[in-house]
DNA sequence: GCTGTTTAATAACGGTCGTTACGAAATGTG
DNA sequence: CACATTTCGTAACGACCGTTATTAAACAGC
């Protein structure tokens, strides 16, 4: 019993996202929120909670359905097969939407007042996930031999973070998926080899 | 005549670029400024202008201050010393001061509302000529035979500054000086050389 | 000691922030 | 049709934002 909802939450939390995406947590108001679901406040307070829980539940959906070449590309059958496939899934995605580029986990980790911090913390832990989720993969790389054994799986995990969250910089600074491929181009280059 | 200011302008600007490098232009608050640099807030409008201005004037004062190093490096013999200064120089920068780690150009440039997006030009113009001294260092080198023909200095000065935007990013998330060294020392291995 | 000028501190401005009472509208059940 | 229940839009809340009018205090020159 009781009224229905008459909006599509999905549909909502889908555009709310885009926004986040564009302009970080604090950067996006409930203004910019409300034009974009085109839906009042009320009803986002009653659907997600607060803007904390709200902007959680976008990285959730972030994650899901635009990460989703993650588990993909951890999956192929060499290690630089699977940095080949995050470096230019990451480029597609990071130049994909002109209304937002970059990386939605990394545009809002770096600044915020005080009051945002633990918004900061929550994407800072998100991130370190994934890298996680890579060295690990890596490390299964170098018992398998595919990397030799002077490889080091977490400072190669980190380092091939460092350049995806570099060109989600580079994005939001307009660079062109063209020249991002070169970037990962050359990043690849210093991959180890099985011989070396 | 007229009264004398009373506080060191200077200092004041020091202590305004450390918040600003924390907390980035729009996550830092005009309390925050006064609490740091102990000047009331009309002081600081009659000083620096608005908030805009002040902040221009930090990032002035950040690269003669803390990135004076980019002409050095740059003064080096070979691209790859060139590089190298550039990558561990950034790293001792982004994990000197446990304050405000990371960089402040790239802290500012992801995240921001429509209001603070004059700023955000600014910080992606500024990045923007970074870039270009480095590749222009890079064209010289190739023209010197430093380099080898092959090598794509536009490509190879992105990729540089895509690691050290992500060792940024990584600093911000609490990554020490020895795992961003290894990062750099990764960023290194695919540097080409002059005999390939 | 005035006078004119610049700075200092207090306090307030209008606007926007995130959040939420509140009453009207819309549903399923008796 | 009444009823309880849920959602809706309006409108407002207190808090904080960047900015500034205002007044008192500190100086230089006559």
């Amino acid at each position: 019993m009781g009224r229905h909802r008459e909006f599509d939450v999905e549909k909502a939390l889908d555009a709310i996202l885009c926004v986040f995406w564009s302009k970080g947590y604090e950067g996006t108001s409930y203004t910019d929120l409300t034009e974009a679901a085109g839906v009042e406040r009320p009803a986002l307070y009653s659907a997600f909670g607060n803007k904390e829980a709200l902007f959680a539940q976008a990285l959730d959906r972030y994650y899901e359905r635009y990460l989703d070449y993650i588990p993909d590309a951890l999956q192929k059958p060499t290690s630089r097969e699977v940095a080949a496939h995050m470096l230019y899934n990451a480029i597609d995605l990071n130049t994909r939407y002109p209304k937002h580029t970059g990386c939605f986990n990394i545009t809002g980790l770096l600044a915020g007042s005080d009051g945002a911090e633990p918004v900061r913390q929550m994407l800072i832990e998100v991130r370190a996930r994934g890298e996680a989720l890579f060295r690990e993969r890596l490390e299964r790389a170098k018992a398998e031999g595919d990397l030799p054994e002077t490889a080091k799986p977490d400072a190669l995990a980190a380092y091939l973070m460092a350049v995806l969250h570099g060109m989600a910089v580079q994005a939001k600074a307009g660079f062109s998926r063209e020249t991002l491929e070169a970037v990962a181009e050359q990043a690849l280059a210093a991959w180890p080899t099985r011989g070396s």
